[in-house]
DNA sequence: CACACCCTTGACAACGCAGTCGATGGGACG
DNA sequence: CGTCCCATCGACTGCGTTGTCAAGGGTGTG
């Protein structure tokens, strides 16, 4: 251990104050910026800030200003890529504004853990919530999060009034790839969808069938995934097996991956025999052995908007703007193209 | 806003005591599980507490009993998958050993953005810190994180005495990887390398030019990457340029996957042509078009070791163990097999 | 020249909780 | 029956900071 660490520690405002010699709360005006300092004074006062290493203590702080500056963010903790990677963008957009963040995983999408997941957030003081989990979860309602505002970007939860929704315009992406689809001379679009009780997931099915609908075409049933490029592969296993299949959007990447595996092991080329459009642009989705067509979404400025929200929410106590769309994007790689002219009707 | 949550907010140790017909220092015995106190009583504050929703204000905690039970986590926020997922993990082992996790993640690796989120951290007030950032860092030593005790599982930070690393066993894994292609009958391997300011890079390099050494095999010089799908691709593009390529080792899955499309855009096909092996073992290299083989570290396992250590240092000011190894296992898949038998030499 | 006003600074209290120590009460023992 | 002891509980204090309020000194104006 330094010496420096030693003299750091317990370092308050009052050693700053002695060092300056100057009042303790003429320190805390100067480190917090406060007006009516004499810049003589101020200068001083840095001086010894940076001489003597301090650092205010944060739970003072809180204490008595009843603010904590902390925003909690509750997320599933399986291997997600958009929660996962979310979190960073999440977390320097937060201390950007001058906030933390506390973060709660869940190690299950169970309704125990979620309650668990709040609780913990609620006891770190957090002043806001964002939420990156499922919505359709049963038990919740106002009181289970303290009456603080809760924002989200991936759908309503219902029976909480409190709450805003960024829309990132899930359903035109979804809208998007099938159009894609049915434009390159497909007859219909098969859908392996993300597990229901995401609204995302939801929502891209929704513009997928809506789609499909508007052009009048048949809409085939969707199968399920949770997400995963296993579940893909699974879906994928199902849809070689049918001979009219030559266009399926996944509602994201890896699930897409799987499905192209499988078509692959089947003998089905991509994309001459079957298209395969994904969701999210996962940076290795360009670097597929046969590159991915996906939709991208602006998950970057998705995440900053739903936490200036909050703050907005915080502070101020109403929202600045809701239902805000965000852009989305069709990139066309390799994986999609014209039909089989040789199919069968 | 509902009843409950206006009720809820401000409510403290005094008024559960008052309903409780207690003293406030009882409530907190109680609350804190302290010897001493009558069954009676303890039911009669627990049944106040939760009928005011009474919840601990951690910030009083904090500053009366100096501890802050929050440990720092210091990781790069780009996309990568190792510490991108990590965090979850650690979040999770840390909440069930009664700490939180502090994120700060870096918008780049410079210098500069890693003093700031150290010094972001100490604000904090984090007993601890985990480093999930390349350590060959120049300007760092004890000081600059406050004498406080330092973890990590992916390498040494030079110029700093008091940490504590954990040996994630990268040399053997990259061991693994390059025997395995010897095995099958490969001359040489190629390598396409991580970026050398990660401890890992450097000791999964070592490892695969160790092998070739020890079996008396020329080491053709590595290509580097920057762990993405794309900096996997350009080193691909020009392996394929060469037609000595039978086997590749990359530093990672992202990179293999690059590498397989460049070598698949070329003509070349694995494993026919070119054997692949990534490391990670990531969810979704086993559902590629041409499933990966790849070596599985026991991350899960490793973080929580990485987490309970710096518990232990924290409360006991002691390491318990040092330089555990953490299990490592090749996932053979079909992107190794022979080499071409008509290849010139 | 006097008065009012503003800028600047400091003394003091309070935030919510746990540590300390003393007070109370009941039971065991002589 | 008295004494001691221990289990149980509460009053008081302080953690490091900011909010409140008042005091001091300088400036401008009538």
């Amino acid at each position: 251990m330094s010496m420096t660490a030693r003299d750091t520690r317990g370092v308050v405002m009052f050693d700053v104050a002695k060092l300056a010699g100057v009042s303790q709360k003429t320190v805390s005006r100067v480190v917090n910026g406060a007006p009516h300092v004499r810049p003589e004074i101020r200068e001083r006062v840095m001086a010894a800030v940076s001489e003597l290493g301090y650092r205010p203590n944060v739970a003072a702080r809180a204490l008595v200003t009843q603010r904590t500056h902390v925003i909690g963010l509750l997320a599933v903790g399986t291997l997600l890529y958009g929660p996962a990677h979310r979190v960073f963008t999440l977390e320097q957009a937060a201390r950007e504004l001058g906030y933390e963040l506390a973060l709660a995983s869940l190690p299950d999408i169970s309704s125990d853990s979620f309650h668990h997941g709040i609780q913990s957030l609620l006891t770190r003081g957090v002043e806001g919530i964002i939420l990156e989990v499922p919505t359709h979860l049963t038990d919740v309602d106002d009181a289970t999060f303290g009456g603080l505002p809760v924002v989200t970007s991936i759908g309503k939860i219902p029976g909480v009034t409190h709450q805003t929704v960024i829309n990132s315009n899930q359903r035109e992406a979804g809208r998007l790839a099938t159009q894609h689809l049915l434009d390159l001379g497909h007859e219909t679009v098969f859908h392996v969808a993300g597990p229901l009780e995401w609204d995302v997931s939801q929502h891209r099915r929704d513009g997928w069938a809506d789609t499909l609908a508007a052009a009048g075409r048949p809409v085939p049933p969707e199968l399920l995934g949770d997400w995963s490029a296993r579940s893909g592969y699974e879906a994928g296993r199902e849809l070689a097996e049918r001979d009219d299949v030559t266009a399926v959007f996944a509602a994201n990447d890896h699930q897409a991956m799987g499905v192209m595996r499988a078509m692959a092991e089947a003998g089905r080329s991509i994309p001459a025999d079957v298209s395969v459009v994904g969701f999210d642009d996962v940076p290795e989705a360009e670097f597929q052995m046969v590159p991915l067509t996906t939709v991208r979404t602006d998950s970057y400025s998705s995440s900053r908007r739903v936490l200036s929200e909050l703050v907005a929410l915080i502070e101020h106590g109403e929202s600045t703007s809701e239902g805000i769309d965000v852009a989305c994007e069709l990139v066309v790689r390799r994986s999609t193209g014209r039909p089989p002219p040789h199919r069968r009707d």
